[in-house]
DNA sequence: TTAACTTATCAAATTATTCCGTTAATTTTG
DNA sequence: CAAAATTAACGGAATAATTTGATAAGTTAA
């Protein structure tokens, strides 16, 4: 991570820390110069993390689940990459994969070339990138129409695609997650990662700890329903607990939670 | 184009003009270390331009076009560039457009914000990628199993998702042209364009010279069927006149070849 | 209209990437 | 096995890309 992209965390966190943030206060704060401040702002409100007014700076006002989450997602990678380390072990080689939209199932493509042979079928843009490089893994492209905001191909060209084709395995997230149910945002995403789940004889969830606790529009589905949800250990205890005696199959990975 | 790629290029007109060449003597001749030379040609040799033996190097030994040219086709985007520019020019806002998964179409795709709105269909990888940043088109992924040979999504879940849509307008491009039939190398690439043609109200067909007087496995179609054949004036004014006299609708565009 | 704020542009500085040659280990060939 | 050839690994040099602040031009709000 360059010097940029951390200051352009610490940004966020301020600003949502603060609620609203005149920007000469930011120009101060940081020393830097106040074109280098507007760029950054530019840049976060683009990712619709902040908004810009006359002279200040806004959070977005979280609607359903905190925009702190969706900015979040676009960073702090450590408990990602572990949990996708984790998940990378359940994977043999000439299997058929599925894996999501979600920026931790995408942390996983890196790894992929290790497993040889394997084919590897997601709608994800990220996941896609990551394979075009590695040589040895199969790569089936799921359609459909972009989406910026998922980074990802959501349609109904993708639904059909899915459900022609079977995997032995799904890698996948959830937006939030409460008590033993997994919630997604947005309607369609969830359709596509049920569909998914569907067609796959197994599948595995990823969840961060950030995850916990929170709701979102739409039911993904049970937690229990999945062979395998794979959390970190700086998820509550109490809720680990918690999850077990729910019947929930949960593996716990150590993650760097800074 | 850096001294690197343009000294790639030597090294393969070389090896090509030469049949065949001992390592010692492209050490000599092009004044740099013997890991460089290696260097460039295992780059070569991953594109298929030439074949590695032990202490020297072959010519691929070329099927059925030269594989000149398929190296050619790799780089040399000038030419590339001034067909893309004439065929923007067809396209109208609002519209929605084919593109294949030529490298000639791909060149299109970086000039294609400025038509606002517009929706753009393709499997190639290279279009995905330039348009994913371009914020204000539409884009729909063509999935299927992803070829490196030609960086795209070819499979039937490419021609099903095909077949599922419409578009105003195919801009697409071939792999030889021999008299007035357009051929492709790849049977289901082939197929791929064929259903694009069938699936677009108009089609237009961009290609440079070095296409012209050769011929590649599978036929494509025949220059007559496509609505607008663009070609640069570095085409042979003989071939053009033939061209026109057989009835295909010829439009010619200033293209600055070397 | 004025004053504050924002955007555009450009060149300097920093940062990342690519390229290349040396050395040492590995593989191939005869 | 021995000689020749190839590959791997590393550090430095050359290139390319990003970031940044100064200045100027354009907007907005009161």
């Amino acid at each position: 991570m360059t010097t940029a992209d951390s200051r352009r965390e610490e940004i966020a966190d301020y600003v949502i820390a603060h609620g609203q943030v005149r920007i000469d206060k930011l120009v101060e704060h940081f020393g830097v110069s106040r074109m280098t401040i507007h760029r950054h702002i530019d840049q976060l409100a683009a990712k619709g993390v902040l908004r810009k007014l006359h002279g200040a700076v806004t959070a977005q006002p979280s609607g359903i689940y905190e925009s702190l989450h969706r900015y979040r997602a676009t960073v702090a990678t450590t408990e990602k990459q572990a949990l996708a380390k984790a998940a990378l072990a359940h994977i043999e080689p000439g299997q058929v994969i599925f894996l999501d939209d979600s920026t931790t199932a995408g942390a996983i493509a890196p790894f992929l070339n290790e497993i040889d042979p394997l084919t590897v079928i997601s709608n994800s843009v990220a996941v896609a990138n990551a394979l075009v490089d590695a040589d040895v893994v199969d790569f089936i492209c799921l359609g459909g129409q972009y989406h910026r905001t998922y980074n990802a191909y959501i349609d109904h060209i993708c639904l059909r695609a899915i459900e022609a084709l079977r995997a032995d395995l799904l890698i996948c997230s959830a937006s939030a997650i409460e008590g033993t149910t997994a919630f997604i945002q947005d309607q369609q995403v969830a359709r596509v990662k049920q569909t998914m789940v569907a067609s796959a004889s197994k599948s595995i969830l990823l969840a961060d700890h950030t995850k916990f606790g929170k709701v979102a529009l739409n039911v993904f589905g049970d937690l229990t329903a999945f062979d395998i949800v794979i959390v970190t250990d700086s998820l509550d205890p109490g809720e680990i607990e918690r999850l077990r005696k729910a019947g929930v199959n949960l593996q716990i990975v150590k993650g760097a939670s800074k």
